[in-house]
DNA sequence: TATGAATGAGTCTTCATTCAT
DNA sequence: AATGAATGAAGACTCATTCAT
């Protein structure tokens, strides 16, 4: 990627996740960009076009670091907590991405499902998890295909929910990451 | 609601959910409904309007039926089962709502802050269950924000994109909502 | 064609004619029809559309009043003296509508081949005559094709070359038919 | 023409006649150059210039063979068959250029006048000769500028009608010559 | 209540042209 | 001589909204 598609890769992800895709015009990406407005047409084919690409580059760098992360470990539970980690981490220093994703992959349309399908070569990592932990004896009985979608969701959704509206503090990636990692492992009823 | 706003009303959700709200054109949410174009304007102030009273239709009714349910039970631990499954029931039934509210609330814009803010008035049942779980020494300690995001996001991505993808016959509510429960309740990991 | 199509239909006939398809705007037909832009799209699908019904209709309308004119005739040299007429008359009348028309019917695209298409269907006109005449034994052996295509383009051309450069008053429809019947029945050469 | 400037010159005739000057791209003349784009602009001081250079040309061409050709003879008449077959071959060699001429020199507007202007440098030719076969008495009494843009429309017409059509075998610029000769001549009146 | 013709502000997109290399 | 990244003016088209009927 060349310095000036970055600077408009980088100025479309902040506009969409500030004023949604629709609403933000090619005119304030390349301002934003500090190009004129030609050149988003020279570097992508259409608003459409950067919207994907974005998308992918997303995905794409999330998965890189979840395999990269994952790759040193046996123990299926401690992927677990790995991924948890990449994830929030990952979304916390991206949080406009996951704005702009989970604004994007829902609906029956043929956009959204395509979306969709680049997500789900995610959540084949996570499934991969579960299932090597359940041949480990360490992981309960489940369905892999809810429970990734689980994780996605419920990361996805605290991060997004609580990353936009509130700048606390003690909200940083760790913590998030024993939280969660807490409740999918142990569960939240006391023993 | 008369015979018409209500028209309109189903005619829009199935229209947004299918197509989103951005490429849906007044003039097919008429089509769907069988009115004219005018009409609508009729019975709503503007194309936001349609879409902010079918937000808050939703969330009041998921709410209705979440405290109804609720209400009769005492034990924190059976009030989480109960709205884990009024919760899946509700999107199974509606799925077109749950693809509509999850398109909507993301971002930093004032719409999707203004729909959020409706969403917390659901979420803040479930935080009161949890606490009231806390108080009852049946639930762990966490923090019940996080956890009420992580519900919501959880049952909302396994629903949107499962209902959305597959047509699995297993694929039930009582199902999920089990699924759910021992996930949420008892964690992954075998003792 | 209800009054406000009308409208912009004249309008788009004098527009073209002026500048050309491509140099017109669809903002200047707007304006010529007394319009607003947005009118001009409640009427035609595009500014091609509104090109090819432009076309459509005034092929339709010539080959209507040669069709008319020639009907009552028996003899193949007075219907083709008629068709002559009929051609140079119309062209001079609607001589907005012969520039449009030649704009746009050469080259390899789909568009001119769409456009020549309809041209033919008038073309057929004089050819029938032409074949008529051959059986009457009052024209000469020739190709019906390459005479029909010559009449065409010949009166086109007289018509369009001068109409649009010199106000000629004595360049009126029956002094050009005299001469065009004359040149295409008896020929240039002095016998 | 240096050799850069000749593929330009060809690039842009064909890709002219294929999809029209207006359709045609700079980018897609390179392209079919074989050059970059800005190198158009090294040799042309814009797209008109490469149109109006192009009609320069072919009609500059169109006129010396015809002078050539003419030159030798004495008779009007035997003026005339040459002149139709000079055209006829001419535009038979290069319908692309025909092509791309009848498209242009149509309507009000100051470009089609220009090359009108341009076109009646050759209209002239052919008005003298019939002037002289008048004066030769070979010829019948008619009026040459009608006489010039009726032959120019009937050829062209014939020429960019079927050549673009069809590729019939025995359609060959003699063929026509001789077919035009006849109707032009001897008109198709049977005596 | 309901209609649908008309509107025009707002956007995406195209593309001829420029210019530093 | 040639290149191709960058530009920005221009234009087709969309669509929420209005309003007379």
């Amino acid at each position: 990627m060349n310095k000036t598609k970055e600077k408009i890769f980088k100025a479309a992800i902040k506009t969409f996740s500030k004023s949604g895709f629709y609403k933000t015009t090619m005119e304030e990406i390349a301002e934003n960009a500090g190009v004129a407005k030609g050149t988003l047409y020279y570097h992508f084919k259409s608003k459409d076009d950067i919207l994907e690409f974005l998308i992918d580059e997303g995905i794409k760098i999330l998965k890189q670091e979840a395999i990269e992360e994952i790759g040193r470990l046996n123990n299926a539970v401690e992927k677990l907590r790995k991924i948890i980690f990449v994830q929030t981490n990952f979304l916390y220093r991206n949080h406009d991405f996951i704005i702009v994703l989970l604004s994007q992959i829902w609906g029956h349309g043929e956009v959204p499902r395509k979306f969709r399908e680049k997500l789900y070569t995610y959540l084949e990592l996570i499934e991969n998890i579960i299932r090597e932990g359940k041949e480990q004896k360490l992981i309960a009985d489940c369905d892999e295909k809810i429970v990734a979608a689980a994780f996605f969701g419920m990361i996805s959704s605290i991060l997004a929910l609580k990353v936009v509206e509130d700048s606390d503090e003690k909200f940083n990636p760790q913590d998030i990451t024993d939280s969660v990692f807490n409740f999918a492992l142990k569960g939240l009823q006391l023993q």
